[in-house]
DNA sequence: TAGTTTTAAGTTTTT
DNA sequence: CTTAAAACTA
């Protein structure tokens, strides 16, 4: 007893305030563990303090241990946190899967058969590669394309693999894909997926190399282990030998990225691909107030596959979550502003900051609504994540100069502006300089050289046009001064002077931004949109402002551009620093919320169609499911469920049916506003009747004609009669599609779930 | 051939 | 309602 008591008491202080399982977590060393953390329950905490533990308690070298987030927010409020507890934590690496995938690969990609100034593709990318690849197929098809080779690539399956028919059966895919992985070589860049596949291939071929790096991280953590696919598991692997000690943190509960070939079955047989596993759950939870777990958990419990586990709330009771029926999607969008302005601006107590509050929705184009109903009100807000800003033309015409100064193979950029501003360069002449620049001859694949030699043989229009482009290049690559391997230095963030001005010229800051602008103005660019359309083009100037002043972080350096442009690949988020810590409500799409936690959340947009959607049923309507659970976990104290009747899409308005997930929640822990009835005006609040929902299977018999049900593929409808069976009642129902249809009310595979509801 | 106007099509979710 | 592709004119 005494021993036991010492050894309580010999715990560093910053042991204290976990609790046994976080504390053992934290200690544990040897075995692979696996870490199974319910929503909120400090598995954050857990990871950074396991970090500090490690550096501090075991001497492990901080540089000796890779930490793997899923984004680069999480990525960067780990490495916070870790730093708080210990300076030396700022050596270890904390970085995304391919963030890191990018970084191993800079420095091995002569394994690989790159040249290290590499860039990396988007999928818009991939999709105009393949267009120019195969002439005249409809986009449609080509985005599936695009979507199945980054999905080939999730699962680490190569153009030649047997097993490439689980992706798409059709038998031209392969040859697609093996045309685009010959292209993009050609080229000399990578993709997403390349990010992870081509380190497992190096690593795999070159047991030197893997040696090194085994060497070298001796401490793998990993973090939403539950959304690492085939490939990323297939890289952890690899850089796991006998002596590394793995730790991996997830939540099969939380498992939402399915469709980006995320398997939950690496969470699941975690324990059998690496023998000796020890396992340590976290089942506390100290986030939410009772009644929003147990939201949140009634929905997520009518999943069939799942480990299962029973999340414990350790906070004290609070106020019921709100479940308010809304006419309309404008109407919703007032109620939110509507119970956000009240709470912070007329709240006698607890009065609220906008930070506290989030918006959440299941698809981006939602934000709209919130948007315009913020500004009106004057509600500051930030949207996370979509944003468009690298989307826009003129921004993606300055990458493309930028990306040809890294890369001069880059078909793609240089088809993009060779003859923007029109310089009289056709599609035969650009024509003619990629064949020239396809000669093995030539500076391999070089378009710029080979645009050079080409040219005296072209037109004087064409020449002179390619003079130009090339000089205005040339001049953007005069600005970046040679960089002595010196450590590379990102400086932080400041105000720059010419912050939200409207200017009539750009203007060169410092560092990256002087390249920057010498491509925009000596390519034409701020000239042709200018030119262009006179009222879009002044924003367009502002947008390619905003570009160069993102850039004078980085040194202009080739090192510092190939930086700058890797950070745009990887992480879009263009958060001004000075912005970030402002009071603002945050509009976040559902995907986007995990791992954050606010005081008060709002999910919207609950009905059918679209949370879940339409198409959901089975494996996918399970992971709404989750997405569900997700999102309601994020709300420490306030919960509040929005769910229209009718909703604009494509401009027309349309009829909406409340969401089958608020069927399977006990309507009495809930405040309920308005009732779910299409027409139906809110006024007072309470007349709704919600039962808890009785899955398929269970209460035998007690079927009635009348019942409401909803079957997955064919939606709501009524039981309009019933005969019975040797295998149980046979259900004839009335669907609002007007469709009728029997069913076995029990069968196995059924899809029904009968739903109670009186008005 | 470049730049405009007309027509059709389309919304998951992300590194 | 917004955006992309197709069709059309100068």
């Amino acid at each position: 007893m005494n021993n036991l008591l010492n050894s309580i008491n010999a715990y560093p202080p910053y042991l204290e305030p976990l609790n046994p399982e976080q504390r053992e977590a934290v200690v544990h060393t040897g075995n692979p563990l696996l870490i199974l953390a319910g929503a909120g329950s400090g598995k954050t905490r857990v990871i950074t303090t396991k970090i500090a533990y490690l550096i501090r308690e075991k001497g492990v070298d901080p540089r000796s241990i890779l930490a793997v987030t899923f984004t680069n927010k999480a990525a960067q409020e780990m490495a916070e946190r870790a730093r708080l507890i210990d300076d030396r934590a700022a050596y270890t690496m904390i970085r995304t899967f391919h963030s890191f995938g990018a970084w191993f690969l800079r420095r091995n990609s002569a394994f690989a058969g790159l040249g290290s100034g590499f860039m990396i593709y988007d999928d818009n990318d991939t999709i105009s590669l393949l267009s120019h690849i195969m002439e005249n197929i409809p986009k449609i098809d080509i985005k599936h394309f695009a979507r199945c080779i980054a999905r080939a690539k999730d699962y680490f399956l190569t153009p030649e693999d047997p097993q490439l028919s689980i992706i798409d059966y059709r038998k031209e895919f392969r040859g697609v894909y093996a045309g685009y992985e010959e292209r993009l070589c050609q080229i000399g860049n990578v993709d997403f997926g390349d990010l992870i596949k081509k380190p497992v291939e190096i690593l795999r071929t070159h047991p030197e190399v893997a040696r090194r790096f085994r060497d070298r991280f001796r401490v793998v953590l990993v973090d939403e282990y539950q959304d690492t696919n085939i490939a990323q598991f297939e890289l952890l692997k690899e850089l796991c030998g006998p002596e590394t000690y793995l730790c991996v943190v997830g939540d099969d509960d939380q498992s939402i990225y399915r469709f980006r070939g995320a398997e939950v079955r690496n969470i699941l047989e975690f324990s059998d691909k690496f023998p000796g596993t020890d396992v340590i759950r976290l089942e506390r939870n100290y986030r939410s107030i009772p009644p929003i777990l147990k939201a949140a958990s009634s929905v997520v419990s009518h999943n069939q596959r799942r480990l299962g586990k029973t999340l414990v709330a350790e906070r004290g009771p609070g106020k019921k979550p709100v479940l308010a029926f809304l006419l309309n999607q404008d109407e919703e969008a007032a109620f939110c502003g509507e119970i956000i302005e009240s709470s912070v601006r007329y709240a006698k107590r607890k009065k609220a900051a906008y930070s506290d509050w989030a918006v959440l929705y299941r698809t981006n184009a939602q934000s709209l609504g919130f948007e315009t109903e913020f500004l009106r009100r004057n509600i500051p807000y930030r949207v996370v994540g979509s944003l468009k800003f690298y989307e826009r033309e003129e921004v993606k015409d300055a990458l493309a100069l930028l990306a040809l100064l890294m890369n001069p193979r880059d078909e793609l950029a240089f088809r993009r502006v060779v003859n923007k501003p029109s310089r009289g360069i056709g599609a035969a002449a650009v024509g003619r300089i990629l064949t020239e620049a396809a000669d093995p001859k030539e500076e391999e694949g070089n378009l710029l050289t080979a645009a050079q030699q080409l040219a005296p043989s072209l037109s004087a229009k064409a020449r002179s046009g390619i003079e130009a482009f090339l000089k205005a290049l040339a001049s953007g690559a005069e600005t970046l001064a040679d960089s002595p391997s010196q450590p590379r230095q990102r400086e932080k963030p400041r105000k720059t002077a010419q912050e939200n001005r409207s200017q009539e010229q750009l203007n060169a800051g410092e560092g990256l931004s002087v390249c920057v602008v010498a491509l925009i103005q000596n390519a034409g660019i701020d000239e042709y949109h200018l030119s262009h359309d006179e009222i879009a083009g002044n924003q367009r100037i502002n947008n390619l402002q905003e570009l160069a002043n993102a850039a004078s972080l980085y040194p202009a350096t080739p090192a510092g551009l190939e930086e700058f442009l890797e950070h745009i690949a990887l992480d879009r988020s263009l958060e001004d620093t000075n912005r970030l810590n402002m009071d603002r409500v945050t509009l976040i799409t559902l995907h986007n919320t995990k791992g954050l936690e606010f005081r008060r959340v709002i999910m919207t947009g609950i009905e059918q169609g679209i949370f879940p959607r339409f198409d959901s049923k089975g494996e996918e309507l399970e992971e709404e499911r989750r997405l569900f659970y997700v999102g309601a976990t994020r709300a420490m104290d306030e919960l509040y469920l929005c769910s229209t009747a009718a909703r604009r899409v494509y401009g027309k308005s349309q009829t909406m049916q409340p969401s089958l997930f608020l069927y399977e929640l006990d309507k009495t822990d809930f405040q309920i506003i308005g009732a779910p009835a299409y027409g139906y005006i809110p006024q007072k609040s309470g007349t709704l009747n919600l039962d808890h929902t009785q899955g398929s299977g269970s209460k035998r018999g007690d079927w009635e004609i009348g019942d409401r049900l909803f079957h997955e593929e064919q939606g709501y409808g009524s039981v309009i009669n019933i005969q019975n069976s040797e295998n149980g009642p046979v259900l004839k129902v009335h669907f609002d599609s007007g469709k009728e249809m029997r069913f076995l009310a029990f069968h196995q595979n059924s899809y029904i779930t009968r739903i109670h509801h009186e008005l």
